[in-house]
Formats: structure tokens, sequence, C-alpha cells
DNA sequence: AGCGGGCTTGACCGATCGGTCGGTGAAAAA
DNA sequence: TTTTTCACCGACCGATCGGTCAAGCCCGCT
């Protein structure tokens, strides 16, 4: 696989960069994840490095460059890293490593992280835009194939396997605004927590009757 | 409970606003959803209105209050809205109808509700900042109430109350990224289908020896 | 000593930002 | 009719935005 660096605040770069530059990315990592991209200046950037803003334009051609750096840097490869971490086995342990792998990711490289899948809901720049959203749908899919596995070997019931996903999805990708590096588990122990909570469940196994059975579409609340 | 009037494009507000200032909260809010607080100008909210920029002013002091009007607005009353939402009977129920109540609250008032959940992660004004704090927290902590009335009567497992709710929450708060109105569910149903998932679990019934028993903490991958 | 080139800078640019100001015109109040 | 009120607008302000540029500084090479 592509081998990863990991450097001060985490950015995830090709081995090929100079110290400034990886300074650079890091302090605009922090500084996008945290203002945003439009709440973030090239000012910002450029005092919380304590260097001139010139000099960023001597090392990124714009403000645009950086960011991609920061985010591509962070999510190019979070579907290879969390692939390789898939160890063979039953397939509901592979939904667990998934989990657990991206909960990892997530630590090792969070203020980019948190820049990437912040910034930017709309991307003005078509191709960047569908470009991220290729890869998006690559990570999502490859969920997908693991939980659709999972089905098929009777490990897990007949469910809505792509909204199983999107509830996976969603417990790993807010983490974010909660998750408070000094405090509490690290997030693979969060992962390992929810993947048990929606794997088990969490009904009581001791409750002869279940107070809710499989609903009755009928009692469900109408949209209006 | 506080009267909320629906207006074009959701917006909650008491009762006395002439019909521009919901069209600028409207719009203002849309944007401030896509584009971001500091990625939305005064400018861009008085052309999308087809009033001039002077104009928004004459309602408004400044951007600042537009943005705490459509957030506040928004979130103010969230906690209420789903209190009243919740019917007597097992406390399971309650934990689902807190979840579509909760979702009816987003597909209401989509753009208030992305523009407050996703602008200003740190609000620069610390008033507004607690403020916002106390009322999640409030929000939160009345679920976990909910969560382990579940637990006291057996209904759930013995689970991490705390971390059960941000499990629940997570499937609510990041739905608005990957909702789209005009295909699937309503969220109504989404969060049925979640509820759903997370009560009864993934895992099937029929499986008579669960791969996952309960984990030894050895297995758990290390943190590095 | 002289020199080339990468790192670094401060001064500066046009555009856009949030916000202000004086005024207009029509309807309500007198 | 006169006066007051108020939604509304175009022109403008200082500050800051992303970005440029010519020139210094520093260090190794010849």
């Amino acid at each position: 696989m592509v081998e990863l660096s990991t450097t001060k605040d985490g950015i995830a770069n090709p081995a090929e960069a100079s110290d400034r530059v990886l300074q650079i990315l890091s302090e605009a990592g922090r500084l996008f994840a945290t203002k945003g991209y439009d709440g973030t200046s090239m000012r910002d950037i450029a005092v919380a490095c304590g260097i001139s803003k010139s000099l960023l334009y001597h090392h990124f051609s714009n403000k645009d460059e950086i960011y991609a750096r920061v985010a591509v840097g962070s999510t190019l490869e979070l579907y290879l890293f969390v692939r390789d971490r898939i160890p063979d086995g039953p397939p509901s342990q592979k939904i667990r490593a998934f989990m657990v792998a991206t909960a990892e990711y997530f630590r090792r490289y969070r203020w980019a992280w948190i820049a990437s899948t912040t910034a930017f809901w709309n991307d003005p720049d078509r191709h960047r835009q569908k470009e991220r959203l290729t890869r998006r749908d690559r990570f999502e899919h490859f969920l997908r194939g693991l939980i659709q596995e999972a089905v098929d070997a009777g490990e897990i019931r007949k469910v809505d396997v792509p909204m199983t996903g999107r509830l996976i999805l969603s417990s790993l990708n807010w983490m974010h605004r909660w998750y408070n590096p000094n405090k509490s588990a690290t997030p693979e122990q969060i992962a390992d927590i929810f993947f048990d909570m929606v794997f088990n469940g969490l009904r009581n196994p001791a409750l002869a009757e279940p107070p809710t059975v499989e609903q009755p579409k009928s009692s469900r609340r109408k949209a209006r």
C-alpha cells in the first residue's frame, strides 16, 4: 500500500515534503478544522506558522491547493488504509475491523479528517467535488460489501444494506463533534463499543416478549 | 407548548414577523446551510431575496443577528418539540418516539437545522456558545434519561448510557449529510429503521452461537 | 572573492467584506 | 392638506480578503 508517514498533528503525505511544507499543512489543517475554510485566512495560516504570507505562495500556488493537500492527503487513502486492516474471518468481524480501522484513521489524522469532512459540502470546483464523491462512494460501497457478506453468511438478519451502512458510518463520522482526546476512550475503543451495540442490539436478551416486535407499518408516524 | 408556525422552507418563529423578515430568514438559512456562515455574504442574502443590501440592515442590526435568528429559532425549542411528542408507555418506545420526533423536527426545519449544527463549531461569542451548549446538553441529557429508564425497566441491557446516547444522536445528526428529500424514505421512517437496528441489533437471532460473544478486552485493537 | 539560487520578506494590488449614510416615495396619521 | 412613519435604495466607507512582485538574505559552489 501507499506509504504513510505520521507527522506532528497527523498530516498524511507522500515521502517528499520539506519540514516547512509539513508545518504549513499541519497548521492549516488545524485551522480549517476549527474555523472552516472560509473562516481561515491566508494570514491566519501564516501567523500560526510564524512566517510571512508571501512564503505560503512560495510553497503553494493558492489557498485551494493548501486545502486540497490537507483534505486529499487525508481522504485519498482512507479506503486503502481501512481495506488493508480487514482480517480474514467471519464477515461480522470484518465489519468490526472496518469500524475500528476507520476510528484509528480518525485518531491519527484528526484535523485533516475534520477539515475534509466539514468544509466544502458543495465544492465549487466540479472536478474535485466529483473526485471526492467517487472516493466517498468507494469507501461506502466497500462497507456495504462487507454487510452483504454478513447477510449472505447468515450472521446478520436481512436488513436494508445501504441503510445499515449509513447507520455505521454515522456513528463514526459524527465522532469528531464530541470526541475529546483528553478524556474517555480511544476512538478505536469507541468504535468497538458502537459495533457491539449495533450488532448485538440494545435489547435485553433476557426479555421474553420484546415490547417492540416487527412493528406494523401502520404504526409509523406519518409524514405530513 | 410554544407555538410554532410553519413557513416556507421551515423557519420556526414567534408569531410576529413580516413576510420580508421571514423571506430573509428563509433564504439566509438556506445559504448558511449550503455555503456556511463565512461563505455567505450579506450581498448573497440580499441577491437571493431580490432586495438591496441596505434593507437587510433595516430589518436586522447585523449579520450575526440574522444567523442567530435562523439558528436559535431552530434549536431553541428542539427540546420542547421532542419532549412533547414522547408518549406514555414502555421506555423503549419513548426512545423510538424521541428519534422519530427529532427526525420530524429535522424535516420541518431542515435548513435552519443544518445551519445551526454546521456553522460555528467554535463560536467566538462566548455567551451564545455557552447557551448553545446548554441547550445541546439539556437535549442530550433528556435522551439519557429515557435510556436509563429503559435500563431500569429491564428493557435494554446494561449499556454505557452516555455512549448509547451518542450512538443514537449520531445517527440523527449525520442524516443531513446524505438525506435526499426527493428520494428514499421520510426522516421519520429512517429514524424508525435506525431505532429497529440499534434496539434489536443486526445479529441474526437464528444464529445459535454468535461469532461475537462479549469480546475479551485483550482482543481490542490497541491504540498506539 | 564572486556568484547562483532557493528561502524569505514587506509593500502593494484590485476585489470583496460587513456595515453606514442620506435620501425617496408611498401610505398612514394628523 | 400637512406631517409622520417606514420599507426601501444607491453610493460609499475602512478593513480585510486572496494574491503579486521586486528585492533582499543566506549558503554552498567555483
